[in-house]
RNA sequence: GCGGCCAUAGCUCAGUUGGUUAGAGCACUAGAUUGUGAUUCUAGGGGUCGCGGGUUCGAAUCCCGUUGGCCGCCCCA
């Protein structure tokens, strides 16, 4: 019995399971390359203090972090945005603005497994520093939309929420709240959709009452389902800077709109996310049936750069975790069969036949055709079955008869029929067949 | 950090009120089959019954502990 096991929480990836996420890997980089973005990697250790920096002491305890021989504090990274912060800022002034950057990356956290949880995941990170408009918004969500649809989910299947963390600020600070008791509300309206009115303890815990002013005000905004309606909550208040800010998001639904994802987002402003480095729009997407955990959640973070010792650059972006990812696709149906196989199967007679074969099987693979053939000598039937099983479209059969009158047998796996190709037009006559 | 359920072959699971050498199906390997593949038949490999302790003449089975897994809570960058 083996004796050597995974670590708790980790994932060994067998051929059948890493198909499916090699799948998901190549729809997000296709995705992004669409969209001009350009990949970025980097070491999976990184400094302990960049993740305190941004998060504070208390991240620590989710970390998978330890000293290392010289003495250094080191943590497995946990997420991208901090590192991905850290290059650009080293390079600001030398890159060319909008920087749209995309990653693909492991991730490490120290937590307990759960459904769509695990200690080590993979993420599809995309940013866009140096643009401060909304317009870096629209290009983000639209490609994150896409990143879904790439897979073959629709809008019945997802949806992005869209919030702004901003409005949030403005609407509560018009009625007179200080910041520390904002960000309290925010916590609360975090909450709001799991806990309902429970959840605003967070705030009068150390806020006192609310109001029944400020209570229905915060439910008002809750329920705004639609841009119509958040122009009807602003048009009462007569504020210059909520009235402002509607232009941005005039500006955003309007950018989606006209590439036609509408029907892919929804306005709510429930969603703020939990850490508070966001400062201006966020979003999630999620899954519209299940209840499944967010399937992507992003925003704009315009202080973090400089925070993390870079010039000041404004930034947004998302990142779309794999797990809960394949959840649903694995639930949909729209995990494709990706297994490899070879293309061609060769049967061999017997030794002598199996150095005649492996010239053309050097051949065949030179020129990038998938190739494959037994190792052993076998019988026919044997290697036939071993072919069909294989899942190769077609069998070369390198036998005694057929070399002797210069010819290899070309079968059609499927309609089980074979014709004599001579050896000089194999590779055409594989050409030919795979591309017919 | 907290709680619920679970643990027998690679997988899915049987295993009687505690009883002698722990089984089946699937999968894998080989043979029947020395030139034609999804059937069939036969054989084989693979288990310290998660681990440790206890009760007992005797434990896969009962008790305690522990580790791991699944699910949920906290958290979720």
């Amino acid at each position: 019995m083996a004796s050597f096991k995974s670590l708790p929480g980790f994932r060994d990836f067998y051929p059948e399971d890493l198909a499916p996420r090699t799948h998901l890997f190549r729809q997000w980089r296709q995705s992004a390359h669409a969209f001009g973005f350009q990949e970025y990697d980097a070491p999976v250790l990184e400094s302990l203090d960049l993740y305190k920096a941004k998060s504070g002491d208390e991240i620590e305890g989710q970390l998978f972090n330890f000293t290392d021989k010289g003495e250094r504090e080191v943590t497995l990274r946990p997420e991208m945005t901090p590192t991905v912060c850290r290059m650009v800022g080293a390079k600001a002034n030398a890159l060319k603005r909008p920087i749209k950057w995309f990653s693909i990356a492991d991730l490490f956290r120290y937590e307990r497994m759960q459904k769509g949880r695990g200690r080590c995941f993979a993420q599809f990170n995309a940013d866009i520093f140096g643009e401060a408009g909304p317009e870096a918004e629209i290009e983000l969500i639209s490609l994150l939309i896409q990143c879904l649809r790439g897979m073959g989910l629709q809008s019945e299947d997802f949806h992005v929420r869209l919030s702004d963390r901003n409005l949030w600020f403005y609407y509560l600070e018009a009625r007179g709240l200080g910041d520390e008791q904002v960000k309290a509300m925010l916590g609360a309206i975090d909450k709001f959709e799991r806990l309902g009115e429970d959840a605003f303890e967070i705030y009068t815990k150390t806020h006192g009452a609310m109001s029944d002013d400020l209570k229905s005000a915060v439910l008002r905004m809750l329920a705004i389902k639609s841009l119509a309606d958040l122009e009807a909550v602003v048009a009462e208040l007569d504020n210059a800077q909520l009235t402002e800010r509607l232009d941005d998001w005039r500006k955003v639904l309007g950018g989606l709109d006209a590439m036609g994802l509408s029907d892919f987002v929804s306005v709510d402003l429930g969603v703020v996310r939990g850490l508070a480095y966001y400062t201006g729009f966020v979003f999630e997407a999620f899954d519209r049936k299940g209840d499944l955990r967010a399937l992507a959640g992003g925003g704009r973070y315009n202080d973090l750069v400089k925070k993390l010792g870079g010039p000041e650059l404004p930034a947004v972006g998302f990142a779309i975790g794999d797990m809960t990812m394949e959840l649903l696709l694995r639930e949909r149906g729209l995990l494709p069969d990706v297994a490899s196989r070879p293309d061609v199967y060769v049967v061999v007679g017997g030794a002598e036949e199996r150095l005649e074969a492996f010239r053309d099987i050097a051949a065949l693979r030179a020129v990038g055709y998938r190739v494959d053939y037994p190792m052993k000598d076998l019988g026919f039937g044997k290697q036939f079955k071993n072919a069909t099983e294989s899942g190769a479209r077609i069998a070369l059969i390198y036998g005694g008869d057929e070399l002797a009158k210069g010819v290899v047998k070309l079968r059609d796996l499927s309609q089980r029929e074979e014709v004599d190709v001579p050896r000089e037009q194999v590779a055409e006559a594989v050409r030919d067949f795979l591309s017919g």
